[in-house]
DNA sequence: CAGCATCCATCGAGATACTG
DNA sequence: CAGTATCTCGATGGATGCTG
């Protein structure tokens, strides 16, 4: 990797780029809910509010709806009316944010793998009880 | 990707483990210095407390101090009194930790990729505004 | 040197209720 | 249906000062 860009400066300086980026890349993420959401996205392929709403238990109506006008923005997601109803708004991704299913493979790769290390257990008994737990850190 | 694991239930149940892996990752990086923490280690490979905190400017004691202890939880770093002077400690990655590298790689490529996106400037020009502008959201 | 203690400001998110 | 409006709460991070 090409972090290192020299020697006498100070580590944000030397890799400014790369950190920004990387922040970049992070604050696509930001957000509780918005990996689930795009999950959704990539297996539903369109979904309007509520369908989102429904798939995606336990997100309120706010959350939700701000989640998705940041990833509109983001151009991450279209947000479009629908051809068929009136009043119904369909959601789906651009081909920039079905870009994004790799890096979410990535971070499951590195989540399980961080999780085996970190317990030794494997991840499926391992998901269940904290999907039991809940309320901690890892909601889901 | 196999996010998709049937057909009925809600997507939080069918990539429920997937979910739970990414937000694992996430987590490893929470925090708005740690990213730069690691990669300072990756790029010093062995730094104590002061020298972290002269590395990464506008970090204080008190989130340095915690993100290193949160990060020697994660079992990302190692933490060892240094067999030079006393009172030194000395920080360095884990293997586990240095396996987060490919993981910061193509985190950055997704940030410059997105940005690219969205200015059509490229990451340098739009790299420097950013970091003359500061204190809005990306700070670094 | 390597932190810890305190106080404070900000912000994301949950709960609840309401609307064009 | 697709949101918006409030209010509250807890976690994070900044500032400052102190210590073994």
């Amino acid at each position: 990797m090409e972090f290192y860009m020299g020697n006498k400066d100070q580590i944000h300086s030397q890799c400014r780029q790369t950190s920004i980026a990387i922040n970049d890349a992070l604050d696509l993420l930001a957000g509780k809910w918005t990996p689930l959401i795009i999950m959704a996205l990539l297996v539903r392929k369109v979904l309007c509010f509520t369908a989102l709403k429904t798939e995606i238990e336990g997100i309120s109506s706010k959350v939700l709806s701000s989640s998705l006008k940041r990833l509109e923005q983001q151009l991450i997601i279209e947000r479009n009316a629908s051809s068929g109803q009136l009043g119904k708004i369909e959601y789906k991704l651009t081909d920039h944010g079905r870009n994004l299913e790799k890096l979410l493979e990535q971070l499951s790769d590195v989540g399980i793998a961080h999780r085996i290390m970190l317990t030794g257990r494997n991840v499926q008994e391992r998901a269940i009880a904290e999907f039991e737990n809940f309320g901690t850190k890892h909601i889901l």
